[in-house]
DNA sequence: AATCGTTCCTGATAGC
DNA sequence: TGCTATCAGGAACGAT
């Protein structure tokens, strides 16, 4: 499942091949994937749009175009990336498929279809992130605004780091491991956390993603839905992984079996001796 | 305003 | 063995 650090290892990916690509040609094969819009009004609009840059907020990928027009991708569950030199080759879940002029093309592949993408112009640019929350690996990322963000909420922590109008970016996967590097138990409240907690996960966030980015990314999962960068790279972080999908396996301080609750639908694994 | 439950989707898996 | 029911989960959406 593509969270921060998974979407930022395809843009880099991205950026080195798509750079000044023309688009040529769009095949729609999913329309429903396309917000709020049709697919012949996609293949009209995106025709001849040259791509200057390819930036990420939390875990949308943005192409911009050079109308200033852009281009915004989530892959969700399943969403892949496929680059090719010359054709396009087919696949059961290819969903849609940029070709470009210079005869190299993009195909966007997602097995379970859940994924999204949405073209922006003119007033509505931008208007799609203003609900995000702060982003973890930039300059806006301060301790004295996490601590006034988690002292005003309810919600349970894990919740919390799902939110993405609080945090943007931390997915599943990388919610549970930063709980359990911070010593904090999934269940406690954003607003009972102590100020050395808060602290915890000031140093946590950051430093997780950043070490998941050096790794490419976690490519754990079973068969179809496992995580795949650029051209189906494989990621390592999944050797780092020390409680998410791993019930009842010792915990790696204490040896305790690592327990496993649902929250708000949503599987969390923790120790439960060691946060608290 | 903040929070909660439902929905989308399809391959993998558990249980009979 | 083969079938069926359930699960996985990010985010939009409507309801509270």
């Amino acid at each position: 499942m593509p969270e921060l650090p998974e979407v930022e290892t395809i843009v880099r990916q991205l950026r080195n091949k798509l750079i000044g690509q023309i688009i040529w040609k769009v095949k729609i094969l999913r329309p429903s994937q396309w917000k709020a819009t049709t697919a012949n009004r996609v293949r009209r609009k995106l025709k001849n749009k040259k791509i200057m840059s390819v930036n990420r907020r939390a875990k949308f990928i943005i192409f911009n175009f050079d109308d200033s027009s852009q281009l915004v991708i989530h892959l969700r569950m399943t969403g892949k990336l496929i680059w090719s030199e010359k054709n396009s080759v087919m696949d059961d879940y290819a969903r849609t498929i940029f070709s470009f002029a210079s005869g190299a093309c993009l195909s966007f592949n997602d097995t379970r279809a859940l994924g999204a993408l949405e073209l922006f112009e003119g007033a509505q640019k931008n208007t799609w992130q203003k609900k995000l929350g702060i982003e973890p690996l930039s300059e806006n990322w301060n301790v004295a605004e996490l601590k006034k963000i988690t002292s005003t909420s309810k919600l349970d922590i894990k919740s919390f780091l799902l939110d993405q109008t609080k945090i943007a970016g931390v997915g599943n996967i990388y919610a549970n491991e930063i709980l359990f590097l911070s010593d904090i138990h999934p269940e406690r409240r954003a607003n009972t956390l102590t100020e050395k907690e808060v602290g915890q996960l000031y140093q946590n966030i950051p430093q997780v993603l950043q070490l998941a980015i050096d790794k490419m990314g976690t490519s754990l999962g079973h068969g179809k839905q496992n995580f795949r960068s650029l051209n189906n790279m494989e990621g390592g972080f999944q050797d780092m992984i020390r409680v998410y999908d791993r019930e009842n396996e010792p915990c790696v301080k204490c040896g305790s079996p690592i327990i496993r609750i649902k929250q708000k639908g949503r599987s969390s694994y923790f120790c439960r001796v060691c946060q608290k």
